[in-house]
DNA sequence: GCATTAATAAAACGAACGTTCAATTAATTC
DNA sequence: GAATTAATTGAACGTTCGTTTTATTAATGC
C-alpha cells in the first residue's frame, strides 16, 4: 500500500507532534523509538521522515515552540505596572499556570536538554535564560524600590524557579487541589520568601478587597 | 587474554559503580551503553556482568544506595530536640549538604526512575516517601505549636524539596558561593516561606548570638 | 480525465544494543 | 607446585535502532 485514503500532511504533522510530546514525556526521549511514535500515530516509521528530518529535529521542534510558548505567554500577560510585587505575582501567577497546562512539555524541556546537540542546547538555555532574566529584574527591582527583602537576588529567582516548576512533579490534574488552590498557595509561599511588603502591593490593586492583600 | 595482572573483584566493582554514576548522570541511564561503561573502566562490557547482572540492576543498586545514604544520613544528623524550628533547620541543612556533596547520583536518582521495573520503582518511591514524611511531621509540629504559619502543609513540604534539591542544577564548587553560603541564603528563604517565628528559633539556641536570629 | 503532486507503505541498510558463552590467565589455597 | 578459584577477554547471538530507498496510491490542478 502507499498514500491512505483520507490522509493529510498538515493533521499527521500535528498527530506526530502531539504523540511524541506524550511518549517522550511517560518513556523519555531515549527510550521512545521511532517505531513506537508511528504506531502511536497509526503510521508507518518512514512516514514520520517527511515531517522531521531526523529524531533529534522532532525533540528539538518541540522544544523550541514550548520555550517559545513561554516568552509569548509571559509578553503577552505582562503587567503594565512598575510595581514590583504585583509583576512578581503576574510572574508566578503566569508561570504555574503556563507549566500545569503543558505539564508533558515542561517534563520534555527540562529533562532531555543533554540529548540536544551543543549548538540547539545553546539556543534554547539562551530562551530560558531570557525568561530567568525576567524574574530577576523583577527581584532587583523591588530590592531597589524597598518592597522586598532579599539576600541574594540570582540564588533567590532559581529558588523560586525551582519550586514553582516542581508543581508538575506531583500536580494532577482533578485531585485535592485546583489549579486556583495550587497558585493562590504557591504566590503566598513567593511573597513570605522574598519579604514582600504587604501594603507595597495592596495599595498597586486598590480596588481589591483587603482580605485578599491579608491572605499573602 | 583473559585475567589481567593486579586485577581486584572489589576494586573492579568500585571503579564500575564510580563511572556509572558519571557516565549515567552526563549521558543519561538509556543513552548510556555497557560497552561505554566498559570502557571508562579500563575493560570489556562482560567484564561488568560479573558484578551486575543486568543493566537495570546497576542502576537499582545505584538509586537504592543513594537513597538509603540520604536516610541513613537524616537520622544521625536528626537533632535531639523537638522544637520544630531547629528541626527544620537541621533537615534543610543536612538535605543541602547531602545532595550538594552527591549532585551526580541524585540527578540519577531524580530522572532516571522511569527506566526501573514497576516493582523497583516502587520500592524506591517508599524510601522517597518516608523521608519526605520527617519533612511533613516536622511542619505539622511547628503549626500545631504555633511557631510556624503554613496554609498547606503537604504542599509546602514539596516545594519546600524542590526547592532545595533544586541546588543540585546550578551549583557547581568553587564558583561564585560557596556551600556554606548556599545554605545559609536556603535556611532563610525557608525559615521566611514557612513563616518561622524567630523567637522560636532563638530560644532553642540561647547561646548564639542575636545577629543569627535577625538573618532569619 | 489526465498529469502532477502529496502522502504513505514495505522492505531493507548497517550499526549498535544488552547479554551470553567458552576459553584463558592470574591469584590463592593447601 | 599442583589444584582450585577469581577475573577477565574475545567472539558471537539475536534484537532493535534510526534512517533510506523505492514503489504505490490518493488527492489536486488544469
Amino acid at each position: 500500500m502507499a498514500r491512505t485514503t483520507g490522509s493529510d500532511g498538515e493533521k499527521t504533522e500535528a498527530a506526530v507532534r502531539e504523540a511524541a510530546v506524550s511518549l517522550i514525556a511517560r518513556l523519555g526521549y531515549e527510550a521512545m523509538s521511532m517505531r513506537q511514535l508511528a504506531a502511536e500515530v497509526g503510521v508507518q516509521a518512514a512516514a514520520l521522515y517527511r515531517y522531521f528530518p531526523t529524531k533529534e529535529d522532532l525533540l528539538f521542534t518541540l522544544m523550541r515552540e514550548h520555550m517559545e510558548g513561554l516568552l509569548e505567554a509571559w509578553n503577552n500577560t505582562r503587567p503594565a505596572t512598575n510595581n514590583p510585587v504585583a509583576r512578581l505575582a503576574a510572574y508566578v501567577e503566569n508561570h504555574i499556570a503556563f507549566h500545569i497546562e503543558r505539564r508533558h512539555a515542561t517534563h520534555i524541556s527540562n529533562m532531555e536538554l543533554r540529548s540536544l546537540s551543543h549548538e540547539r542546547l545553546t539556543q534554547i538555555l539562551k530562551m530560558r535564560t531570557t525568561y530567568e532574566k525576567e524574574l530577576r529584574a523583577i527581584l532587583r527591582d523591588g530590592v531597589e524600590a524597598g518592597v522586598l527583602e532579599i539576600e541574594d537576588v540570582g540564588l533567590t529567582a532559581m529558588a523560586l524557579i525551582q519550586m514553582m516548576t516542581g508543581v508538575i512533579v506531583w500536580f494532577r490534574p482533578g485531585e485535592r487541589l485546583s489549579i486556583t488552590e495550587v497558585t493562590t498557595t504557591y504566590l503566598s509561599m513567593t511573597m513570605r520568601l522574598v519579604g514582600a511588603k504587604i501594603d507595597a502591593y495592596s495599595a498597586a490593586r486598590p480596588f481589591e478587597r483587603a482580605k485578599d492583600a491579608v491572605a499573602l
